[in-house]
Formats: C-alpha cells, structure tokens, sequence
DNA sequence: TCGAACCTTGACGGATCCTTGACGCCGCTT
DNA sequence: AAGCGGCGTCAAGGATCCGTCAAGGTTCGA
C-alpha cells in the first residue's frame, strides 16, 4: 500500500485531501504543522509527501530541506502564491513539483502518480553476498572467512553488481558507474576485471553461478 | 555535460529555451516534430526532454509514450492549455511535469534542476508480466521461478508487447522500435522471434494464450 | 632507483546471436 | 481445385560478443 503524508494547517483542505486520496486506496498520514510533520515521517516513511506551504512556525521551505538530509521522498508542494520565485525557491529546497491553489483534484492525483512512478530509490548503501565459498562485505571491503585480496575496480564492479541482486546490470551501466562517461565502449575492461572476480571468488571461474553473463545485455549478480 | 532535448514547432520560442539552457552550460539539442525527436533521443539519449504539446503531426502525448517503451527519461511538457484533464492525460502518459505558457524561466530551470536531481536512471522501463508458467521482470530483465535466457532482440521485442497490454501492436510498429526505421518490412524478424518467444515462454507454444497472432495486423500481448 | 601491484590494450578461439532463405501449412480468393 | 499471401518452423552462414592470455604502461611505496 502506498502511503502519503499530507501536510497542511487548515482542516478542511486536510480533510479534502485525505478524502480524496483514501477513495484511492492510498494510505494516508496527516501533520498540521513542520515538526510534526518531520516527527511522522521518521517514524513512519511515506511514499510520497504533499505539503502546505504556507505552514505555522517552521516555513515549508525548511521542512523539505530538513526532510532532505536523511530522505529522497518525493514532496509536492502546494500553495497560494504562484510567484516564480516563490516556486524556484521551493523546487531548489528539494520540492518535486509545485501546484498552485486552486488546484484541480485530478491534476493533483496526476502530479501525484508521477513523482510516485520514479523508482523507489531506498536502496541501502553496502550489504554484503555470498559467492561459492566466500562472503564479501562491500562496507568493510573484506572478504570471509579465507581473505581475498581484490583491486579498487574489481571492489567498484562489484558493489554494482551486488547492489542489484538478482537484477540485469548492463555492461553500459557498469562502465559508466566504475569507469565514468566516456568508457562505454570499452567492454574488454569488464570481460577482463569480470575473469578476474571470478577467478577469485567462485568455484568454478569457468562455470560460474553467481556472477552470470547474459549474452548480448551485460552480467548478473545472482545470490 | 547534461543533456537536454528541446522539442518545439515555433523558431522562437525553440531558441530562447536553447539560449537560455546553454547560458547555464546545458548542451541543447533540438527538434521541431515528433518523430524527430524521437530520432535524435534514440540516438543521442538525452538527461532531460522539454516537450510542447501542440506539435504538427505526431501528437505530444504519443511522443511520451513512445519514449517511455525504452526510456525513463524526464519529461517537462511545455503547454498554452491550462485545462486540468490536459495535464492530466500529459502526466498519465509518462510525462513528469507540466508547465503552462507562459511561463517563467527561472522556473522552468527551477523545475528542470529538481527532475535532474533525482538518481539518473537510465535503466529501461520496468513493468513485469505473466505468461504460461513464468513471470517475466522487464526492469532486471529475468524470468521466475525457472531462470530463462532471452536474447536482446527478445527482450526488446517483449518490453514493446508488455507495455501495451491487451492492446494490437501493429508489426510495422514492432519493428520500429526495435530494429529502428527502415527496416519496416522484415516481417519474417517478427515470425522468427515471436515463435522462440513462444518456444521459451508458452505453456503451449503452438497454440499461445499469451501472444498472440492477430492475422493481418500484428501481434498483441494477452495477460 | 627499483620493484610490485594495478590498469590498459590488443589478439585469438570459441560461444552466442542475428540474418537470411527455403519449405510447408492454413485460410482466403478466383 | 488451383493460386496466393500470411504465418510458423527450421537450419546454415556470417557477424558479434565473450573468455582468456600476454605484453606494455602507470602509479606508488620501499
């Protein structure tokens, strides 16, 4: 269930929205003002944030940037003044849109199924995988319990790889992550340094099971 | 270097966005119709799309949704029409935001800066579908519970049907978006493909329940 | 200065994939 | 009944991609 946190100091706009967003079988969270609204989405991450700017005490401004230090949820901004630089100030805080009241519900909804259908970006920095006899913490680039010793790239294409377990990486992608722009044609980089991980770490480099190939579209990190 | 891609019919207004962009070190690339600028986006993939809505020809909403098949790029539709189920059918179709002329250009860099910030993510679509006894996942390009390989071709020809679900995909279509233009009559491709697709995928492979042969016109993807 | 570890680059055989043509089946038309 | 076009199937070739190895080139510390 996708919930929603609706930050906004006149009840009635409250209640509209709620409403409205419950007969869409979202699930809905309400703050009527900045620090409380902080305090509910640490204790309850929301999918997606709609905010009242012109909030009591703490500016709206201010709730997106402190909600920005730990969190990449996206936050639709509602408010009164249409100003420009009124919206810049806003969608530069961290705001992913910016609707001007009066707003129509259904523009609303559809501002909303757009910044919701970005991917979830919650991925978790680090994590650690099992390959053939061997366990790799990527957050202490260590290897278990027999000690590997891998290169800084051999560590880079790894942490991509298993940051996407289970998932197709492309040979694109892994050159542009390890390598930056401007490598993407190299591929002979990945056949070699991917030889050399496997060389390492599976069983069987010649039959590998964890780290795959996929002809044609890039390698896979399978757990 | 980021890259936008501008697509509008009026001279003027195509060249005080490029001016605007370039003042702030963007690199501007430009179209003047739809299937333009779905050429150059195959070709040069940009970071961002500015898109008009009343293009000649190619409707601005098939625009999107013809990107959207292969790409996750952000779309700013650029629109004279303020009306709500305007924005609406733009934002459902795949674009991220919708700004209305006139505009200021201080907030549309504003609403540009906040799609580019989020994690560039150039991977492809995702979406996942079920046929026969597996259930294929477009975004890490695997199929469950019994591993299958698909080729590149079949992966692209796969992702073209999915995402038009229940709907007739025209071959000349199909083979647009794969094989790219002028390859429009190879249908024999289709033929080849389709049938490994079934041979891989189908319960049944010579009677399929999932894709399916409309004689004369295409093919179509049954969920 | 030297050496070691690491990164780049090229070449080659083998595996995989794409393309192409041929053949037969089926439904429709003549 | 014969002809025709669209479709499914198959196999062979050529093109592309991948694994492997080895030889420089670079960086960094001893």
């Amino acid at each position: 269930m996708t919930r929603v946190l609706i930050v906004d100091d006149e009840p009635q706009m409250l209640r509209a929205l709620q409403i409205n967003l419950e007969a869409r079988q979202y699930t809905v969270a309400t703050a009527q003002d900045g620090s409380r609204a902080l305090d509910e989405a640490a204790a309850f991450p929301p999918d997606a944030v709609i905010l009242d700017l012109g909030l009591p005490g703490l500016d709206g401004t201010e709730v997106i940037r402190a909600l920005r230090v730990w969190s990449a949820v996206p936050v639709i901004v509602l408010s009164g003044r249409s100003g420009a630089t009124d919206k810049v100030i806003a969608l530069d805080a961290g705001a992913d849109d910016y609707v001007t009241k009066p707003f129509s519900m259904n523009e609303l909804l559809a501002r909303l199924r757009a910044v919701l259908r970005r991917p979830a970006s919650d991925e978790p920095i680090g994590g650690s995988a099992v390959i053939g006899d061997h366990t790799v913490d990527l957050a202490g680039c260590t290897v278990r319990p027999v000690p590997v010793r891998l290169t800084p790239t051999e560590w880079r294409i790894l942490t991509v790889l298993v940051q996407h377990p289970g998932r197709l990486v492309t040979g694109r992608q892994l050159l542009l992550d390890v390598w930056g722009p401007g490598h993407e044609r190299k591929t002979n980089y990945l056949r070699v340094y991917l030889a050399g991980l496997r060389r390492k770490l599976e069983r069987d480099p010649a039959h590998p099971r964890h780290l795959l190939t996929e002809p044609g579209m890039g390698y896979r990190f399978e757990p």
